[in-house]
RNA sequence: UGGGGCGUAGCCAAGUGGUAAGGCAACGGGUUUUGAUCCCGUGAUUCGCAGGUUCGAUCCCUGCCGCCCCAACCA
């Protein structure tokens, strides 16, 4: 092995799943490793779902495998075709290519109903008529073992006739199922007789009205991971009991892929974010009521979401990369997101000059009719990324927070005869400060030092200061929207009281900001850092809508609040 | 009176019979025409608790405590 393929070797994570698949691969226990993304198409993806999908997608590419995007539809009556096409958007979008194994759940049902009649003539499964309820009586509890329902004997000719005549849509739905027959007394829930197939006489997006019964999630999972020779099955650890279930169905199947072997399953903790909802259920919900924009508002923790606020792809891998693949559940705190943000957008967002939230100043010893062009950089960081130029004039915009009538100590903004740099331009003094008939301060006066062009002063003088601005003449008036955690407390609250967590000022709308007339150019999507205030994403629809991807770090506001 | 998991700093975690990696956060300091970035520095006498085995235990054994998941014809 040379240096190169030791060092990707190390790049290689040792959590314990890799561990297991390099286990796996140097005993030759299979012919090669495959893995499976399974969403179903009921909804939309979330920062969760990227976590799967980077590891099942990035154990494929470590070790030489492949990973399959899997469509568990089996259940018609909650999935949709437009899921199917924004899932798919949603792994490209994250930098997967599933090749040609796109493959759907619903593909395979001929074979799962070919199984299951085996699994009846070998007197392994039962036609039960009982009632929904009855049956959950019949289960027992927690604690009590169930008992075997007055169904489970029936002779293997009349559970076969009874099952054909169940796909031919003799039967209403609900009016009988196909149980396994395993244990009524198991410790394991999942192992008293388990439904198999139900009665649902509902449209499939993809199968249409061809069946009447479908295959529940326990008898199509294991058995499709078969069909398409996956090595390792992965998923999260709600589904560690249900795992005797999947290896006694691929048993009693006699499935078996390559070498022999069966797909093994194995679970790791799902993620967990702080400040915010990762269920299905809740994004569905929050959607349904309103409470957002859709399940791509900035605010929701969706793969679309995220990418509508202008979290770039790479930032989300990075952020899931941090993460361990453990068995240990927990909740990562946002600002390690954040974090991976702000550090990929530091290096490729091109700085601009804009004003949230402007106070006007006149610069009372510049010409009126004068206007120049100052060269400002793109990436001070990053000199490759060129400079620009931007206007100046007479009549500017500052930000109200960088102006202090009576500044604290610290404070190095402007406030009354305080000298400051406006960046890329010039030193202005603050003269005079104009106030409205209510006492607001709605101008200011200043000068100019014309000696300090550029933002240097010739005679070595400092300034503590140095603030954005934009020239009021030049402008580009956008609006821009503002965003914050949706939630207030770290781990919202279960059931619905998690909607009394929501954040109300988890959107502000400034409908009028004013932008360097560069900004104009700007395309959807695209994201600049406003200097000195964030990361800015040009909204995908609306023109001339900025969204907050997130703001900058500002120590300045420690400072102010232990003040 | 069930079954399955998990407990290492505020958060995510590595480690493993020989004396506790790393990242995020926090807090100091330096550089700086973004109070950004960048750079440097600071944390566990201790690994849920209590016993035991051992020259030595976070790692092995026993007991206890705490937290998560399971009783859909959802996935």
């Amino acid at each position: 092995m040379n240096d190169a393929d030791q060092d990707s070797e190390s790049e290689i994570g040792t959590d314990f799943i890799r561990e297991i698949v390099r286990e796996d691969l140097a005993a030759g226990r299979y012919d090669g490793l495959v893995t499976r993304f399974p969403p179903e198409p009921n909804g939309y993806l979330h920062i969760g779902h990227a976590k799967s999908i980077c590891l099942n997608f990035g154990i494929a590419e470590e070790f030489g495998g492949r990973c399959n995007l899997r469509f568990d539809d089996t259940n018609p009556a909650r999935e949709e075709q437009a899921f199917i096409e924004a899932i798919k958007e949603d792994v490209t979008w994250l930098g997967f290519d599933w090749g040609e194994h796109l493959h759907f759940a619903s593909d395979y049902f001929e074979q799962l109903y070919l199984w299951a009649e085996g699994l009846i003539e070998a007197g392994k499964a039962y036609v039960d008529d009982l009632p929904v309820d009855e049956m959950r009586a019949y289960r027992g509890s927690l604690t009590e073992a169930g008992r075997n329902s007055p169904y489970r004997d029936r002779e293997i000719g009349e559970n076969l006739d009874l099952f054909r005549r169940m796909r031919a849509g003799e039967f209403p739905d609900g009016a009988r199922v196909l149980r396994a027959k395993i244990d009524m007394a198991s410790g394991n829930m999942n192992l008293r007789d388990p439904v198999l197939y139900r009665i649902l006489h509902a449209e499939h997006p993809r199968t249409g009205t061809e069946w009447c019964i479908y295959p529940n999630y326990d008898f199509a999972h294991g058995q499709s991971d078969a069909i398409e020779e996956v090595t390792h099955s992965l998923c999260t650890l709600e589904f560690a009991d249900h795992r005797p279930l999947y290896e006694w169905l691929l048993e009693s199947i006699g499935t078996a892929i390559g070498t022999g072997a069966r797909p093994k399953q194995y679970e790791f903790s799902r993620l967990n974010l702080s400040h915010a909802a990762l269920s299905k259920r809740r994004l569905t919900q929050l959607v349904a009521e309103g409470c957002v924009d859709g399940w791509d508002d900035p605010r929701m923790p969706t793969i679309s979401g995220l990418r509508r606020r202008g979290v770039p792809a790479a930032a989300v891998r990075d952020f899931i990369s941090r993460l361990a693949i453990t068995r240990s559940d927990g909740v990562v705190e946002m600002a390690m997101l954040e974090h991976c943000i702000r550090e990929q957008l530091n290096q490729v967002a091109p700085r601009r000059m804009a004003v949230l939230r402007p106070l006007k100043v006149v610069i009372e010893n510049y010409p009126d009719d004068k206007s120049e062009l100052l060269v400002a950089q793109n990436h001070p960081g990053n000199p490759d990324m060129g400079t620009r130029e931007v206007p100046f004039s007479r009549e500017l915009y500052v930000e109200r927070d960088d102006f202090m009538e009576d500044p604290p100590r610290k404070f190095f903004r402007l406030g009354p005869g305080r000298e400051v740099r406006l960046r890329y331009a010039y030193f202005i003094t603050c003269k005079e400060v104009i106030k409205d008939a209510g006492g607001e301060v709605v101008e200011l006066r200043c000068t100019y030092d014309p000696e300090t062009k550029g933002g240097n002063a010739p005679d070595g003088r400092k300034v503590k200061g140095t603030i954005h601005w934009v020239s009021a003449a030049h402008a580009v008036a956008a609006e821009v929207r503002l965003y914050e955690n949706l939630f207030n407390s770290e781990e919202p609250p279960g059931g619905d009281e998690f909607l009394a967590d929501l954040n109300p000022g988890s959107l502000e709308i400034l409908p009028r900001v004013w932008l360097e007339p560069g900004l104009a150019e700007v395309t959807p999507g695209q994201t600049v850092q406003f200097e000195r205030l964030g990361y800015f994403c040009r909204d995908l629809g609306a023109s001339a809508v900025f969204n907050r991807t997130l703001g900058l770090r500002d120590s300045w506001a420690k400072i102010k609040s232990k003040a």
